[in-house]
DNA sequence: CTGAAAGCGCTTACAG
DNA sequence: CTGAAAGCGCTTACAG
């Protein structure tokens, strides 16, 4: 029994290749228990190099893609990451499912023991981890669908991510508040160990040594990508004996952070301090003054996570781990030229 | 041929009982046209009585509850409602689905034409709204599942909404002004047809007149749930003849909107102006000066129309139509006493 | 532990 | 338009 082009195995074929009887092979599917080791071990190994698929599985893969998006919380740039993603699957007719990943990755499907093939459509997983967490995400990859990663803690190697041009935005902010006659600037960072954090620090440095500035050590500051981080940061660049004119902080939320704690003290933004933030969620658009932020293409991240994803379920070759969409500076209200007082 | 409680309908069955062969029944199912018309509808109407389901669909039935989360924009509420829907759903184990509702109801499950059955599992429906859209919720009510609305811009009779006492915030909110002192406050509203948005305002008008204070006409204004609303309202209303010491504005976009005005123009808040929100959201609490608002309890919320999907999947009768979770007031910044030179 | 045989539920080509 | 008959793919009770 020989399968012609586009014929699909059936449980006879898969009997007759192994040297068994179809009950046999039925049992394997259905998980029972008496079955020989050694058939049972022949048996999946012909039925995985075979392909076959039962008549249910078939008709599940019949309908649209199903792509899963797990989150690991909930940032300000979330939502429009999110709307990037659903925008795209009602242009691509793709299903998407909605989860809240554990570090451990889904659970329910781990606990079938010999069914070698999930019942339910899951043909690929978008990760979008909120950035402020550095779970493992191997359990994931551990899964043998395609898995892309927006906006990663780290990018690791194996597993398509998609980013921002991190570095470029951090060059970017700080020659923006140079050009503005800053001499000390702050770098409000974020995790010392997350790459998106280390990319927009040596952008920071990158721009400040073009400028033959040196870093002052005591103006660089790593810590969490929230709010508290930005009013505490703020209150111990004060302290410092470089107490600095401007600001650049990793993200929105520790602008925002900043800004609280500007306010609180009665220093000006931008009249006594300028301020640079980090992602251009709607937070920035609106917080008083309204902040200048490196805005990332959030919705065309999500855009490119799912069409990067979908061609991998296709089986194309992305040729690349990694996308890196380019961020820009938007300049609102919260940077100013120094003032001749200040320096 | 008698079904035996707990024994499932056959093809053969229902041929049996219309009085046909099991061939015409299988046509019918799989949407074939040469079966005449009648013949048709009576196999459609037993299949229907039996509640007869291919051994697909029962494999399909035997998962998890599938839900379906359908937004109609992303509002600044949308995180916290998304995530207690997510934590209810993990803790349930029921998967969720996320799609963009427009306006006209899922498209692709309608184009199929005879086949009775859809092949893709939906158990329930929960509709968010941003409520800052009329849209017409009646095609999703058609589906033959059971539909739960969160913070419905109009809660219509026939479906299930979640939503918070909306009166009773906007009470809380104008009583609050009142006793710092405040008589002249003014209503910067959303739609007026917007039901939530009526009952604010008709808790607004309570308290005052419970205080023997007049509604001033001028003083209520209503527009879209934005921030350029509240922009726009904070300047027309220091043209007003009585121009207001406080504003209670009907959600918290408004409200950073008018606090955005009030900085442009130098007006201080709560110095010159006190302001209440309405929601909750994280973007009042990082507003400057953090913003006192009416909270709902938006991961309540979530959670709860998840839970009374559930009991309707599950076929439980919920004896009410409408859930209204209490709102709290958070005092923040934004408030303060009349100063005597205001007055 | 294995498989021949009976059977289940559904589909399909085709005769009428 | 309808259905008897053959058949498909899978499962199961049971003999060995």
């Amino acid at each position: 029994m020989i399968l012609s082009k586009g014929e699909r195995p059936t449980l006879a074929y898969i009997a007759q290749s192994v040297g068994v009887s179809t009950s046999t092979v039925s049992k394997v599917l259905n998980g029972r228990d008496d079955v020989a080791a050694a058939t049972r071990t022949d048996i999946l190994e012909a039925l995985r190099k075979a392909g076959y698929r039962s008549p249910a599985q078939r008709r599940l893969t019949a309908g649209p893609i199903v792509v899963e998006v797990a989150l690991d919380g909930f940032s300000a740039c979330l939502p429009t990451v999110l709307g990037g993603i659903l925008e795209t699957a009602s242009e691509e007719g793709v299903d998407v499912r909605l989860s809240i990943a554990s570090g451990s990755g889904p659970k329910r499907d781990s606990d079938r023991k010999s069914q070698p093939m999930p019942n339910k459509r899951r043909d690929g997983l978008i990760i979008v981890t909120t950035a402020s967490d550095d779970s493992d995400l191997t359990p994931l990859r551990a899964q043998s669908i395609p898995v892309v990663v927006v906006d990663p803690f780290n990018s690791r190697s194996g597993v398509v991510s998609i980013g921002a041009t991190n570095w470029a935005g951090g060059r970017s902010a700080t020659e923006h508040l140079l050009n503005l006659g800053h001499r000390r600037i702050a770098y409000l960072g974020g995790p010392a160990s997350a790459e998106c954090n280390q990319a927009r620090m040596h952008g920071y440095c990158s721009a400040l040594m073009l400028s033959g500035i040196d870093i002052t050590p005591g103006l660089v500051i790593h810590g969490k990508f929230h709010v508290e981080h930005g009013v505490a940061g703020l209150a111990e660049l004060l302290a410092s004996p470089n107490r600095p004119t401007a600001i650049f902080a990793a993200n929105d939320d520790i602008a925002v952070g900043v800004l609280r704690e500007a306010h609180r003290r009665r220093i000006r933004v931008p009249e006594d301090l300028s301020l640079v933030g980090f992602d251009g969620t709607v937070m920035a658009e609106n917080s008083v003054p309204a902040l200048t932020s490196v805005a990332q293409p959030l919705r065309d991240m999500g855009r490119t996570a799912l069409r990067a994803l979908l061609r991998q379920v296709r089986g194309e070759q992305l040729g690349t781990d990694r996308f890196e969409l380019t961020t820009s500076l938007v300049i609102r209200e919260s940077t100013g030229p120094v003032i001749a007082g200040q320096t």
